[in-house]
DNA sequence: GGGCCACAGGCAAACAATTGCAAGATTATT
DNA sequence: AATAATCTTGCAATTGTTTGCCTGTGGCCC
């Protein structure tokens, strides 16, 4: 009584052939009721179950959503980052709601192979790619001639790919334009403007900036690597003493590192310096003091996201989604 | 010069055979240097990359390691929880890191077969499971002939599969033994006892309580689902009001939604009551007021979680790990 | 009792790779 | 030049399913 491995043992056993079996199994009505069960009643006597690979491999489909994040830009970012995890917990929600599985890959892209090598590998039946990073050229290549392709992060009029994202030049725009309302009149952008997203949060504040007729904004490219940027905030701070100051992090992550080294510096928002954060992560609520933020629906931007990539696996088009950022006022601006 | 789909039409395109194809892109030296040379470019110049799941399917392996959650006990527990994120990040982050993909599973176990079913599937290479919940019968029906498995969760004499986990006994021994020494005379446990890991916690500060002689802490299975518990904490604060009170939670989560309640009721810590968490995550960190805690090294669990499972893939047995808890003080206790 | 039909189940071809073995083509050795 | 040794490559089995098509048997009707 050793363990049957494969359906044509479980046939040798019951004394019927591979396809009886198959079928049997799926519970077809092509076999008589009697055999079925009998099969049935086999299979789980000796716990057999039809190998996977080899039945996804038969019917060219695996129930599986590849979830991709590129971090070209940000070699050594982890996985760990609350706002990938946040989106990542979202999605697999949803995708466990749907039937799918999730396979999961941290991508840190020496070539630019990463997304068709998975995209043809066989493995998933759809691909969703968190943040554009600075890959946005490699995912166009691929989204022209693989379809079942969708991606979290900012839109261009000119990509091919289809996206999901908020504006984050609005955004951008919202978290200044409520800084200099408040009286701040040096404004420093904190983040990365090589991924296109951050790159458009950037473009937002410069489009308040300018509205107000105020100069350009002081630009730190904070690394998310970086454990604290204390020397950063000084260089700010030193050159921008004469007035009210405002910081926009290009995310909630970045806005409370910000804080922190604030703290060990002796300032505090928003006396001393005002901190917009961007994302409206839940990390920010339990924050001293709690930040003010520029909220992105990451739930309603999950379910898009599914919602588009199932449709676009069963054939259809979609077009790409932008929503509506929010200004959420908590405490920190 | 429509796309090569597999190794055969790549061949017919080299004339050459299938199998010299797979050696030549396996990059073997059994083939000339040229050919090997002349059908990588062919491969390259089409974008031709060998389907895995055939691959997988025929070598018997998959590089990709199965994550699962059961959430046996929580049923509407979403992945979004703070605790399995992080796991899952450092798990990812590990994982990555040693050339395995990660097949992530949300599991609601309804029948005993959900693990059995992924193990057999033939999908993975082997499988990390993330808590017991109340599956440990059924793991460990498991993981008798299952090898490649390990499990993060509470240790118990009798168990057949491998954790990891720290001593969660002692932990909430930690816990409970802190708030006695600060005074508190009457002392609850937030969580439900259903899982191991926290049946141990509270078994732990039932030691602590015995030690200094008070009777048994009053305990609410309060759910991680339930949005407040305003009404548990209520109902125990009207029945203690006749002295210095403290709640060890099961998890920071649930100390997190203590506070929260509390602050509804116009309580704070530590003045009014003393709060304790378990876990010792990030979040913690930012509360107001700071969440006192003890502390598990999730990051050591997560090398030891890969470490181990890599080793047993590989044939080897490895024991059980039960790491140090540590207390962490920081404002709430 | 013979013909027809329906039902049950078997056969074998996919699916897309890897790999042991054998054979053909070169090169080296005596 | 003949034989041995070495390099390349092809053949075909293997991995474990699913499924279209075909066959065989039994029942029913005339």
């Amino acid at each position: 009584m050793s363990r049957i491995r494969n359906i044509k043992e479980l046939a040798d056993l019951a004394g019927v052939s591979t396809g009886t079996v198959s079928r049997a199994l799926a519970g077809s009505t092509l076999i008589s009721l009697k055999t079925r069960e009998r099969i049935q009643a086999l299979a789980k006597e000796h716990g057999f179950r039809p190998n996977l690979l080899a039945r996804n491999l038969r019917i060219q489909r695996t129930n599986t959503i590849g979830v991709l994040i590129p971090l070209g830009h940000e070699t050594a970012q982890h996985l760990t980052d609350p706002f990938f995890i946040t989106m990542l917990g979202l999605l697999a929600d949803k995708l466990t709601e749907r039937g799918y599985d999730l396979l999961l890959s941290r991508v840190i892209p020496t070539d630019s192979a990463w997304l068709d090598r998975i995209a043809t590998s066989g493995r998933v039946d759809g691909l969703i790619v968190i943040g554009q990073s600075d890959q946005a050229a490699t995912i166009d290549a691929v989204a022209k001639d693989y379809r079942p392709l969708v991606v979290w992060g900012g839109y261009d009029a000119d990509q091919v790919h289809c996206s999901v994202g908020s504006d984050n030049r609005k955004g951008g725009d919202l978290a200044a334009s409520h800084l200099i309302a408040q009286g701040c009149r040096k404004i420093a952008f904190f983040g990365d403007p090589k991924t296109r997203e951050i790159e458009q949060r950037l473009q937002g504040v410069r489009d308040a900036l300018e509205r107000a007729g105020m100069g350009e904004p002081h630009v730190e490219p904070a690394h998310l690597t970086d454990d604290e940027f204390g020397p950063e905030i000084a260089g700010f701070l030193g050159q921008a003493a004469d007035g009210p100051i405002g910081i926009v992090a290009a995310s909630d992550v970045i806005a409370l590192k910000t804080l922190r080294a604030m703290a060990v510096m002796g300032l505090s928002a928003p006396n001393d310096v005002r901190v917009m954060g961007y994302d409206g992560l839940t990390i920010g609520e339990h924050t001293v003091p709690q930040l003010s933020t520029i909220c992105q629906d990451l739930v309603r931007g999950a379910e898009h996201l599914v919602d588009m990539l199932v449709r676009r696996i069963a054939g259809e088009d979609t077009q790409s989604v932008v929503m509506e950022p929010e200004l959420v006022l908590r405490a920190s601006a």
